[in-house]
DNA sequence: ACCTAGATGCGACCGGCTTGCACTTGGCCC
DNA sequence: GGGCCAAGTGCAAGCCGGTCGCATCTAGGT
């Protein structure tokens, strides 16, 4: 990953290696919650710089973002690809493989000519629980 | 509608009837266009107005909000019951019936026990002419 | 060791709401 | 019609997630 920026002449900071890090560590990551893990090696990161770095992420190509219902945003790397199910009660997650969304995809492909993205923004319902 | 405000002991006034008429005439507004229409005929209405009114409204159950995207909510009367796609390239939004959901409802109901709610928040992709 | 463009920290700012508070007013009772 | 008072309102400040401008610093090629 270091070496994949590095090749595009970005370059490698204590700052980018310690989101690096937090990003392989745990999946989900807000971008509060990955300046809360780098300040407690580095404690002047600003969050301007992570918001920066994981937006340099994204264009690359490393990093995704997905929307959660109404909170902020969560980061995850690109390669896990996968949809999320947000409670609107409880605001739980639940992932779910993309391929769960595979009808939808080629019944919206068929109607309206519409690729779907799902993993972008969460799907709103409510969970088994809640349900109750 | 008004009748069912009165009936809740709600008050009407010069600001909801206007709300509830630009609500009417249109759907998806955006909060912001129902202060800009209210505010044609009734200058001195605040934004405050129109959110608390919504919300009012929404606890109801005349009104429904849907997220589009990473822009304002958008508000329209809870009978037109639809789901959004939204084009992240062009941001467009089509309407489709809450029918084309059906199919994602039941896998995700055998599958996870999660009861899909399609109009809170969009789903998003690439539309048609995007694709190209 | 040096140079410089890329990266950083800081603080201001922005959009979409929400909230606190003092003032106004709808609408029931006389 | 007039009085009453809680529901509703306008205003301004605040909140939250995120963005931006700018002076300063530093990674990393030479």
């Amino acid at each position: 990953m270091l070496a994949e920026l590095r090749s595009r002449g970005m370059r490698i900071t204590p700052a980018r290696r310690a989101i690096a890090t937090a990003l392989l560590a745990r999946s989900h990551h807000t971008a509060d919650s990955l300046v809360a893990a780098v300040r407690r090696r580095h404690p002047d990161v600003a969050p301007s710089t992570v918001y920066r770095f994981l937006e340099a992420l994204e264009e690359i190509g490393l990093v995704r973002h997905s929307h959660l219902g109404h909170g902020p945003a969560v980061y995850h790397l690109a390669d896990e690809r996968h949809g999320h199910l947000v409670c609107e009660s409880c605001g739980g997650v639940t992932e779910v493989p993309e391929a769960a969304f595979s009808g939808l995809r080629r019944k919206l492909r068929d109607l309206e000519r519409f690729e779907l993205a799902p993993g972008h923004f969460a799907v709103t319902g409510l969970c088994g629980t809640c349900q109750s």
